[in-house]
DNA sequence: TTTTTAATACGACAATTTTCGTATTTATTT
DNA sequence: AAATAAATACGAAAATTGTCGTATTAAAAA
């Protein structure tokens, strides 16, 4: 799958949060953090319709778009590409730095430790 | 500062590691994954310097380019970035996937351990 | 010294991405 | 029913990014 780009990750975002979303929705979700004008997130989302990477239900009047890529892959991808060219391929620096980006919940902490445990144990 | 683009970025990066090099020498090591004219190396860098990121020694005829832009900076404004528009914000499930994406040593392991203790620790 | 090689400068083009204006259609309100 | 509002379609321009050809200059080799 192609990488989304920066404008279409935006409107993914929104609906892999939502699961399902009009324009309309979309819009006013991007609109709180962006200056941008209505028919260009409408337009960007036809593309993303036409590229596979959004269904769009036709019923009614205003359509309802879903998102078609999986939010693990696109991760899976972003973080492999983003490792290799700033990261110099050292995924604990990238660890690292996105733990002291803000500090995550004591839950959190501990299902991370949980999770390197097994890391550790699994052998791959 | 503002964001590298890809082709930036790929240049950055070799920097970054080799602290300061010809455009010749970038050029060789990113034509080892990638197929791009010697030219647009060159031109992309050159842009890079007039744009404030690269610092160039002129005292040769092959001029030498030193990062200007510190590779921590541009890390923490990327991720934070990918975390807001990928992982919803969500750092934990950002950092599970890159411990997924590829297993870290044992020595790496208790490193990320001894930072997550710190973290807990340390109020801020 | 002449020729060849290697480097920079830079304009221009190509490709991709983003933005928006306008037309059209459908629904809602008056 | 007429007017208004809200939605889609879509072309086209703008902006950004990446690519390369060619000219020029400087160094190195013959």
């Amino acid at each position: 799958m192609n990488k989304p780009t920066e404008a279409e990750l935006e409107i993914l975002s929104v609906l892999w949060e939502l699961r399902e979303a009009s324009v309309r929705q979309v819009h006013e979700r991007l609109a709180e953090t962006k200056d941008t004008g209505y028919t260009t997130t409408l337009k960007i989302m036809q593309i993303m319709h036409a590229k596979g990477m959004l269904a769009r239900d036709e019923e009614s009047r205003t359509h309802i778009y879903r998102p078609l890529v999986k939010q693990g892959e696109t991760q899976k991808s972003l973080l492999k590409n983003l490792l290799s060219t700033a990261f110099g391929g050292s995924s604990k620096s990238l660890v690292m730095q996105a733990l002291g980006q803000e500090k995550p919940s004591k839950e959190d902490l501990d299902e991370i430790r949980a999770f390197l445990d097994n890391l550790e144990n699994d052998k791959r």
